[in-house]
DNA sequence: GCGTTTCTGTTATGAGATAACATCACGGAC
DNA sequence: GTCCGTGATGTTATCTCATAACAGAAACGC
């Protein structure tokens, strides 16, 4: 995504089969959670999902009608808000972009920390220990922790390797 | 700054003798950098003094002439650039705001970490472990990590007891 | 079927940030 | 002192990001 090199990057999302399993289990989630996967939702869940690194909203939106057609700048970020309400994609403040949950099995929101490849764009989900030390820190300086925004930039392996 | 609540907040932000101060300290380690520490640069780390919590780009070019006239955005928005790469000035990516660092007797750029009160704005700079964590969690996933955006959001004790 | 709720489509606009270029001030070389 | 290079500022314009507001359509419960 970011040009801050010219090496090739590989590119991870998911197409075919795997995509649409990942959609229908998605599906199920919301379906189960009491809510609709309308054909919006469905079509940002999807175009996240293919690009499989962090997306700016308004590239959704250019993408957003199979046929070239642009979607208005509501449809999409309503659709945002309703994936990460569900804990299927998150914002990444730092870059103003939003990716898909890497772990889709996990049903809710939930915390979650990344690790971003300023190079190649590649974004690794992680849920280690970093929400914790926060929240302790915090709780240490009186504060009730409700949402934490933990963004990591650098350079991945292979980029690191490549350079 | 978010109203989120309805009671009454403290302020925490310098004036008088304790701004002059902060101001007269930042300029003399711009110097001892090689650089200048020129009008709009000392009024914009002024301006994120006196409020003491994040303040938004577009309320420093609307607060920026000294008469009421506004700041064009470039003017606000290079002094904030600048004052970042001295380590003075914080953006928080997860509000767009801007910050005056708290820790100014430290040189240069530096990690930071910050707790936001949701409710009055109170913003508090720790350098705790968060960043020696993440970095370790970007390490082991083969990452260099070369700067970190941590930001926890909630309730401060003030505004916890006052809810 | 009928009302309620939720979602979508659409228009418009608000907020955040930067590109590009002309001009101005400072500091060193001579 | 003056010339020149560097860096900062002023200014215009534009680009990107995000949401308010409201009308219409689809789904759901009864």
């Amino acid at each position: 995504m970011n040009a801050v090199c010219d090496h090739d990057h590989l590119h991870s999302g998911l197409d075919g089969a795997r995509l649409d399993r990942a959609l229908s289990e998605a599906e199920a989630r919301v379906v189960s959670a009491g809510e609709r996967m309308t054909p919006p939702r469905r079509r940002v869940l999807s175009l996240l999902l293919e690009s499989g690194e962090p997306v700016k909203a308004y590239d959704l939106i250019a993408r957003f009608g199979e046929d070239g057609q642009a979607a208005k700048p509501p449809t999409v970020y309503r659709a945002l808000e309703f994936l990460e309400r569900h804990g299927m994609a998150h914002r990444i403040a730092s870059i103003s972009a939003y990716v898909a949950c890497a772990g889709q099995e996990v049903g809710g929101s939930h915390a979650a920390a990344f690790l971003i490849c300023d190079c190649c764009g590649v974004t690794r989900e992680i849920d280690g220990p970093g929400q914790d030390v926060i929240a302790a820190a915090g709780a240490a300086a009186g504060y009730a922790i409700a949402r934490t925004t933990i963004e990591a930039h650098g350079l991945c392996a292979a980029c690191r390797d490549a350079a």
